[in-house]
DNA sequence: GGGTCACGTTGCAACGTTACAACGAATATT
DNA sequence: AATATTCGTTGTAACGTTGCAACGTGACCC
């Protein structure tokens, strides 16, 4: 709350500048930024000179001020610099400006403190409204904002809000689309690897293909836990794999695409085929896994797409104010069929 | 330039209600905003209570517009979304808080229009200065800026100008070291991996090495060329040497970390030890390489600390707007020596 | 007791923009 | 010819905050 106070800096042309090189009233000046249309060719070439001569650009502080909100929304997300994020945003912003939105981004919310203090931040730069991938339960600081007028959306928040609008993505859904793409590929035999019990995204995902499997097998699946999801973490499932001396599953589904990389690489040093004999499938879509040894298949996260609609969602209802209705939608995962499940042999 | 106008929004409260409440003067909770000492306790107990009552966040908006300026400053990015960028951003995000600046990012200036249109949008928002990582030759713009009171400063921009600050990676600088390293760990006969007559990044890298094992050594070194920079780029390579029956050379360095990743898989399925008979040496310092199979060795750009440097340079330059001085820095990568180039056997 | 001083508080004006009502001039209508 | 209508332009006030000079009050000193 307390800041040190700022000091004044050298003046700038503003529109009474402008209007009085143009021979015309600031309010022209105005009207030719904001209303072309009403003002006539010939002022209009006057104005459109003297701006150009100027150097002017139009001081947004005092429009917004002057408006009482800005036409900007803010994004507020994890330090995390995972692509994942990096989709998120562009799909935010690729929407936001398709409505004529300025998109602030906050990427550093390292720490509890600092996502809060984002929030006070942007509430302080009159953002009409605020779209956060929420590291903790944010819900009654988001109420209270949305009380004050700046609508809020949710993005992954572990447990959504009625009253808050969200996006939200169905890991037990991704689960069973890796389960159906594998049994449809012909494996039945799966082996998950990845450690469902600290992540509750990957117990959710495991849960899926679990659930999906034992419905069309009638068993289930093996799981190998690991520590953490690292390349090196997928190597270590798949040695002790091979140590055990228990037989190969006919494919294995990761936890993520680092983790499925790791496994992919130390089958194949161990002279094991895949796709031929094991299949992987990984989770996440990332990029460049495209380009690895066997290029790996994938679940791939709608990153972009729910970037797009958290921002619609946003948009509609800042317009729709009067509507306080909030909405939800929820989020399939698809698969990316890559050479790593291809066709048995 | 045109926007659509803005629609005013629901009142708030201001510093009036709250010194209303509080039965003091505005200018008395204007005090207690930016000199919370010149307040007597009691008064500021009052206010705070009223402040909190009332839900009041002071707005930034109409602050800014009365000292012409905000404490703000900006920072223009491209859209790949890659750890490097993460890294600078943090280390910006975190020198500028450390002095009190709130940072704008624009992570999304995928093309030439859109970077020039994020410059527009900041210099509308009447930030004080800019940080940018070029995509195009932007100096006589940004001259613009610094003569209208925004003060720049470029990262890594290829060609840098003499009165425009900046800060830069020495690439070739990045070759030698990586040269060193290897000669040191007791290898000379070095091959290098990648694209060099595609990325000019890749071009000053292996030409520093060369030049060092030159200098050291009096040959030079190897090179096999990539197309791109995957990690399928990385095992082609090697299936190449390995099918060329030449013989094995003694470390690898490869262009990037992806390429050195994939060379390594692709030794270690041929059953080649590694660090045992063939070094490899990877380049960027992504995180998770430290946990292949192999803890990959690698040329760790110091992406923060550019972030840092770059963000004190730009406050400085802004603080002192009378010394015109552009500052230059220029950052030499270091090696981060981890399994891959252990001593060989 | 008159004068000085320090201190906390206050009133005012201004930052640059824009919505709105009001204006004059030119054109259309009766 | 007089009135109505349209059109482009203008003057004014306000958005919320803050720096500054001015203010009243009480303490202090000679």
């Amino acid at each position: 709350m307390t800041t040190p106070p700022l000091s004044i800096r050298s003046p700038r042309p503003g529109v009474k500048d402008v209007a009085a090189l143009a021979g015309v009233s600031a309010s022209t000046v105005s009207n030719y930024l904001n209303r072309p249309d009403v003002v006539v060719p010939a002022t209009r070439a006057r104005i459109e000179r003297a701006v150009h001569q100027l150097g002017f650009v139009r001081n947004e502080t005092a429009r917004n001020l002057r408006a009482g909100a800005s036409r900007t929304i803010a994004l507020v997300l994890l330090d995390a610099w995972i692509p994942f994020y990096g989709e998120l945003s562009r799909g935010v912003e690729d929407a936001a400006s398709a409505d004529g939105w300025t998109v602030l981004f906050s990427n550093s919310a390292r720490n509890p403190e600092r996502e809060l203090h984002s929030l006070e931040i942007f509430e302080a730069q009159r953002v009409q409204g605020i779209l956060v991938v929420p590291q903790q339960d944010l819900r009654s600081r988001l109420r209270d904002l949305q009380r004050r007028g700046i609508s809020c959306v949710t993005i992954e928040q572990p447990s959504a809000a009625d009253d808050i609008s969200s996006v939200s993505i169905d890991d037990v859904a991704g689960g069973r689309a890796a389960g159906a793409h594998l049994i449809d590929s012909g494996r039945t035999d799966i082996l998950l690897v990845g450690n469902p019990d600290r992540v509750s995204h990957v117990a959710a995902r495991f849960a899926g293909c679990t659930e999906l499997v034992t419905e069309r097998t009638g068993h289930g699946c093996g799981v190998i836990t690991t520590e953490g999801l690292t390349l090196r973490d997928g190597s270590r499932a798949i040695q002790k794999l091979l140590e055990s001396g228990k037989p190969l599953p006919q494919a294995i589904f990761a936890a993520n695409d680092l983790v499925a990389l790791g496994a992919l690489h130390e089958l194949l040093a161990a002279g094991i085929e895949v796709p031929g004999q094991v299949a992987v499938l990984g989770y996440d879509g990332l990029e460049w896994a495209a380009h690895a040894s066997v290029p790996l298949s994938t679940v791939a996260q709608p990153a972009y797409e729910m970037g797009c609609i958290a921002t619609q969602i946003l948009i509609t209802v800042m317009d729709g104010r009067e509507h306080p209705g909030a909405q939800h939608h929820v989020f399939r995962p698809t698969v990316i069929a890559r050479e790593s499940t291809g066709r048995a042999k």
